[in-house]
DNA sequence: GTTGTTGCAAACGTTTTGCAACGAC
DNA sequence: GTCGTTGCAAAACGTTTGCAACAAC
């Protein structure tokens, strides 16, 4: 089932419209992957439609994110990024000098969920985890950035 | 070496002034045990020195942080939350339903790291994990509730 | 006395909300 | 036509900042 018609589906069975501005912006997460926050969605949404408002954005991702369509992150950031729910559970890993995002899984993390919530008796539905480091292009930036300066 | 002490040499050090009210803070933070939030901090400090401001809070707070000796976190919620920071990494466990905060290590977290660094080509220098979920008590609250009202 | 720190008020960036006009059904 | 949704402006929230008075050194 593609995105757009779980939406028209599940607004049509709680008595909500699809508007032109949800489909928009649906289409938008689509089309750009991952991990965009509500500005740069704006930003994009404004190319196609310039009248569309930010607090549309605002109350379309609270809704998408409600209907579990897109999940709603804060990576290590002050506000919040967006991307549309995949199948699978996966986690960031965050490169502290460019900022750029990689989705990791790893069967890891399902031992370390039923490990710690056997341990301290909780029931674990959910696992936020980023990891923050440096990717390899910023470490070797950051190698001859040494050799120039200092050494 | 105790935080207290600690946070004079590293004032010392850099020609910053210790002050009443850091170590008023400080002391708070020690006595709280952890996880408080920037208001909570505020509250606790006013009733021993009424003339203390919020923005005091907040600038010790990145202060102490930016010395290392708080950890700043965001356990899900939409503002940060401070604890002394104590020699071991640790994770944190939240509940859902009443909000509470324990905190978890576990080996598998560096495997983690490990495996996913070298996977991915990335230096890991950090990790922030939530672990969200039910603890007992609301597991068995919620049994009752469940009970009392249908089945 | 010098200079880092504080209290205060005002600003910030992100997100939410009240409300009248609008548009999907 | 009904009623959920939008655009707009204004507010809310946590947090930061400019500045003059203050206090640690």
């Amino acid at each position: 089932m593609s995105p757009q018609s779980h939406l028209r589906d599940t607004l049509r069975g709680s008595g909500r419209r699809l508007t032109g501005q949800r489909r928009l912006l649906l289409e938008l997460l689509q089309q750009h992957g991952g991990h965009l926050d509500a500005r740069e969605l704006y930003r994009l949404a404004q190319e196609r439609d310039p009248r569309l408002n930010l607090s549309t954005v605002y109350r379309t991702l609270g809704l998408l994110r409600d209907l579990g369509l897109v999940d709603e992150q804060r990576l290590g950031e002050d506000h919040h990024h967006y991307e549309l729910r995949t199948s699978a559970a996966h986690y960031h890993l965050v490169c502290q000098s460019c900022g750029s995002v990689v989705e990791f899984t790893s069967p890891l993390v399902e031992q370390l969920k039923e490990a710690v919530g056997r341990e301290l008796d909780y029931t674990i539905t959910a696992a936020q985890i980023d990891l923050l480091g440096a990717c390899a292009a910023c470490r070797a930036a950051a190698g001859r950035a040494a050799e120039e300066t200092g050494d």
